[in-house]
DNA sequence: TGTAAAAGACCAACCGGTCGGCCTTAGACC
DNA sequence: GGTCTAAGGCCGACCGGTTGGTCTTTTACA
């Protein structure tokens, strides 16, 4: 992945067979393109990672099953996402490069922390993890490992490094139980 | 933090007031000024996160004691270190765009980690682990922490983030003891 | 005066974006 | 149904600006 700032209009002619008038009837400008393409990330990273937690009602085990879908129904298939997750790569380049792509990129983080720490937090009040768990840490340390491995993911393609990441973050939920 | 690829050698000349005669008679070419500042940078960080390492004798403790310094003495510095860890975003940036500098940054990581790993080996030796940990994955974790936490400097600079994320991730190394 | 560093004009390649025109198609009128 | 016209998708030459890098000239110091 090239990310926004080194991906030329001339690169997206090239894939999408169209010329550089094409683009622009269809654009205003590589911002918007971006902002569209961002709108389908999203899209596409629902699909993947919220999948079937709908059917799961303990809010730990929905969380568990995040990290498990985030390790391979996303970082994992790397046919369809080699680069790792948009998102972080996508907020590493922008940052202090166009902040307000930056604050949009943030917002989805946000949300994401946020549905995060809301299953913890009925975890605790469902008895499901222990009283003095600091919910607010242990959200971001999920995030911070989420993030983390999307990073080795580019380091090192394999599957190896991102199993024993995930297995110890799963297996350090299961320590926080009463 | 604007990278390397975002980094002109106008910028350069800018912050040293130099011309561009005068880079180029001290460097060949703009690669050859990211190798110097990757080197220098390598002893910098070595500077902040291994102090007062030699003066801890359980390995533990020292691995404590990286992650105390990675938060204190190197992300939290935000005057010296705006843009967080550099080998991180460097290393979303150029994989995939420049594999020879992707994978001189990789070699770093690959260090840091061997050394993690080691020392938590050496730990468990001593009995300061429990005997069924893993420590490969729990190397893992602790270097998605870092990376993720630097990460995570991006989207918001106060320490509040990076505080959490760390005291967590202590705290994980401390339900491993016997 | 000899030597090395500094200076900046210059180069080709590439960037995002514009714009006039071509060319297919749809609709209106007879 | 046949013909003329208006509309709009599409094209690519072109624009000003920036990129990394080169090369000749000037400067400074011993």
């Amino acid at each position: 992945m090239k990310g926004f700032l080194s991906t030329s209009i001339q690169d997206i002619m090239s894939v999408t067979n169209a010329s550089k008038g094409g683009v622009y009837n269809h654009f205003k400008s590589k911002d918007e393109i971006f902002l569209a393409v961002l709108s389908e990330a999203r899209k596409i990273w629902r699909d993947r990672n919220l999948k079937d937690l709908d059917k799961i009602e303990s809010p730990v085990e929905k969380v568990k099953k995040l990290l498990e879908n985030y390790r391979d129904r996303y970082l994992k298939d790397t046919n369809t996402f080699p680069g790792g997750c948009i998102f972080v790569s996508l907020s590493v380049e922008l940052d202090d490069q166009r902040p307000d792509f930056s604050g949009e990129l943030n917002q989805g983080f946000s949300r994401l922390k946020a549905m995060v720490k809301r299953y913890l937090d009925q975890g605790k009040d469902a008895g499901e993890l222990r009283k003095d768990v600091d919910t607010e840490a242990v959200t971001e340390m999920i995030f911070a490992g989420m993030l983390g491995a999307s990073v080795i993911h580019g380091l090192d393609k394999t599957p190896r490094c991102i199993d024993r990441c995930f297995n110890a973050l799963i297996g350090y939920l299961e320590t926080l139980a009463p």
